[in-house]
Formats: structure tokens, sequence, C-alpha cells
DNA sequence: CAGTGGTCTAGACCACACC
DNA sequence: GTGTGGTCTAGACCACTGA
């Protein structure tokens, strides 16, 4: 009955290692397409997308249908749902959801906002590891930022991150000093570049030199290293981000479900 | 129409902590019956519990209500579906979804399992930190015990776990040395106890004398340091686990969605 | 008020596991 | 084959938003 094309089964199949056309129900076809729009920038972060009822006939299928694929990707904070107001592309621009990045939060008073502060931002090629990473080619150019942040007017993370030049041409220091609100609302609004999942890999490691000044710490003192790993949609990289934190006064906070 | 008592809203309301009723859907209010046999062990950790219809049926609701219940439970980890089989009750002592809490891998080779020793099991008084976090009284009794973890005989980490004497009275060191399978899985079959959900504080500590002799690392070293809060049905915490990760050859995985 | 998402129902059929 | 969960549909009504 649905006018659909080839059941393509490009989406999340973890058992199917093997071959095999791995059955891919309506729901997850009309997913892949709604991905595929916010992909292509047809409904921009923050922006209301098709009534249910308009994408089910549009697509040829059951409300209910569309229903389920807007739930599972809402479920993955691609879409947001506002009863009596309709879908929105999520975004990282707004207020309620924050600090659903940075995991580091006081040991007393609020988790109210940091200072940040933009050392610099330089044009290179891209080292092995961080082309390695980001998926480029060997030689690529990528930009380096390193940046503070700070609570209290002490500083309290160095982080130092990798982006490919190709989306983000024509960013800079200033423009990162400028925009108010949280760095992956302006890669939104400014790039195009919706962040969207993200792998970091946690270590406790011991201040070198440089570090240590920048930080305000002594050389050798403790401090957790962050290295994350930031994607957006169909899982492409798109970002490498190496972080340190002196936990004297704050700590990672995590979640296991 | 449906025959259900009180629409109770004890359950997830992000948003309320004002007043009102907080209207509570249908498939909440089963998930609510469902949750409580949970806890009740009238279906234990493993076990089948009844199918979509019959619990239909029994509640007086169709089975699409029922679904909604199940499958927001089976979100959360409280159940497992298996098509064509039924639903069970989720359990720690599976080993299909390991690694769940345990989130340290090593830099190489693959993440297989870690050689356990445990070093001690007592019964104590509850210091005023491990009471409050608790919720014991001060100068209830709970149990301490001490373990490490070992990768080709290099220990890598170094735990301390607290636990209330009351539903976890008569283990030992022996009893904890002699189990196979993971310690939450223990946990479930012999006392009754389910750890659903768990938070952690992670810092880097500089490693003192006594664990960096247990550790075999210089005194001074940076640590990974994890403080973990684990809960059982209802949110009840049950467990205090104070860990020191050796991050040299291994790294604590997380990810943000 | 109209329009949206949210809930609930009833029934059909499919995919899968076990006998 | 029988029984389970998984998908899909169609329609009704509820709760919320904003004009």
């Amino acid at each position: 009955m649905p006018a659909l094309p080839a059941p393509d089964s490009m989406d999340a199949a973890p058992a199917a290692a093997s071959a095999g056309p791995a059955f891919s129900p309506l729901y997850r076809q009309i997913k892949a397409l709604l991905v595929k729009s916010l992909n292509s920038g047809e409904w921009k972060p923050g922006e209301l997308i098709p009534s249910e009822q308009e994408l089910a006939s549009r697509f040829g299928v059951s409300q209910g249908t569309v229903r389920k694929a807007i739930d599972e990707m809402a479920m993955e904070n691609l879409l947001t749902r506002r009863q009596g107001r309709g879908t929105f592309v999520a975004t990282h621009a707004e207020q309620n959801i924050q600090y659903r990045f940075l995991r580091l939060a006081p040991d007393k008073g609020p988790a109210s906002g940091m200072a940040r502060h933009f050392m610099d931002c330089r044009r290179m090629r891209a080292p092995a590891e961080v082309a390695r990473a980001l998926e480029l080619k060997p030689g690529d150019s990528v930009l380096q930022i390193h940046r503070t942040l700070s609570r209290m007017g002490r500083p309290v993370v160095l982080d130092e991150i990798w982006l490919p030049a190709t989306p983000f041409k024509g960013l800079t220091a200033d423009r990162l000093a400028q925009y108010a609100g949280p760095m992956y609302g302006l890669f939104e609004t400014e790039f195009g570049v919706r962040m969207i999942r993200a792998e970091e890999k946690i270590r406790a490691v011991a201040a070198d030199a440089r570090t240590a000044e920048i930080l305000q710490v002594a050389v050798g003192a403790p401090l957790l290293n962050v290295e994350r790993l930031s994607h957006t949609y169909h899982d492409k990289p798109v970002e490498l981000r190496r972080g340190w934190y002196d936990t004297s006064t704050h700590y990672y906070r995590n979640e296991l479900n």
C-alpha cells in the first residue's frame, strides 16, 4: 500500500554485520527521509517542521507511522516536540537543555555559566591523528582553537579544539568571542553544522608546564583530560576537542542508565 | 472507561515542582503497577513476564496501552523485549549488555574481562558521608569492601564499595570471590537487589601512599577518581562506590547524546 | 476557536522463536 | 502450527497553544 522507494536498510541495525537485506520497517524509512531533510538544511535548527498529518499524507502513510519515526528522532535529540505547537528541529541555541555537552559542575553553588576566553584560532595542516579522527586526508586544512573557561575569575578548563577548515571557513577568535551563547549554537547558525552526538575518552594526567601555567596549578598536578569527538548527522565527525579540567573545585558528572 | 485506581502521578514529571494533580496518562499508571511488581519481586530478574495480551486484559486496557508502558520500561533497561519469545525482566547476569557500568576500556586490545581480587569485606558503622549518600541513619551498619581489577596481571582499578548491611546481610569476601560473573548479578540473585541507574562524579587526583602501593604506581601519580551512587527501583540508593583508576593504559569512555 | 501533538482503542498482518 | 512481540492502519477523543 505505501508508495515508498526500495526498503533501503541504511539505519540502525545493531546485530547486522553479516549479509542480508535486514528488513527495514516503514517508520524507519520515513525517519531516514526526515534525517535527510534535516541534513540538507531543508529545515534549520529551531524551525517548525510540518505537522504529523501533513507528513503522513505527503509520504502516503498513516499518522501513527510518522509519529513513531518522530518519536525516535525526538529521543535522539534531533527533534523537539511541543504539545499544541508542533515539532521543531532541535538546537543548541536554546537555554533549556543546556549543559548537555559540558558535564563539569562546581562542588558548591549553582551550575551557572562560565566565562570564556579565546586565546587563538589558527589555520594549519592537520596533524596525523587529527586527520584520522576527523576522517580528512593527511595535510587537509584545519582550524585549531585554544580557549579557557573560568569561574569566579579562576581558570578551570583549557580546551584545544580542532575543526575541518572546509565547513568552518571564516571562523576567527573575534567571531567566537563576540557570539553570546554556546559555541555549538554558533556552529549551527553561522556554518550550518549541528552537533548530534559525541564520544569522550577520559583520563587523569599530570599537568605539563604550559597547561599548568594557563590553569594556574602546579606542574604535575592531576588534571582530567577529556578527548571528545563530536559528530553531525549520519555519524560524520566534525570536531575533535581535547580538554584539560582542573577538578579541585569541580567534578565531571555522568549518568549510567 | 478503564477500571483503574486513582490516577496517582508518582512518575517522572520533570517540570513539576509546583502544585497540581499533574495528569497521568493510563500507560503511566500501568507502568507504575508493573514497576511495583518488579520491586516486590513478583517477577525476578531474567524471568518472563506475562504477554502483552494477558496484561492488557488483566488491567482492562488495550494491548497498545500496555505496549507503550513496556516500551518505556524497556528503554530504561527495566525490561528486555525479545521478538517471538516474550518480555523478560532485565538482569545484570547476562553477557550481552555487559560493561554498562564499568566504562573502562584498554587502549589496545579487546575490552575483555578483568581479573577480580577481593581484599576485604568488613561490617562497620556508617561514616557520616556514607550514611548521607545511602540515606541511612547515622551509625547504621554498613559493609565496606575493597577490591582490585587487573588486566594482564597488572592492577588497574581499586574500588572501595559501601553497602547497607540490611539487604546485604551475609555477604563475605569469599562469597564475592566464588561468584563468577558481574557483582551486580550476585546482588540480584542472592539479595534481590537490582541496580537500575547510577550517578558518577569524576575527578583527577594524586595517588596517596596506600593507593599507589596497591596500584603499583608512584605516589602522586594522577589517577581517575570515580564516585558512584547506584540506585534500585524508585531511585532508592543502595551502593556507594569509590574507584581509583590507573588511566595510563586505559581510558574511561563516555557517550554524549 | 482551529490546529497541534498526546492518548487510547481495535483490528489486521508480519517477523520470529519454539515445538 | 501456535504464540510472542513488531508494524501499520483508522478513527476517536483529550490536552495544550495561540490567535
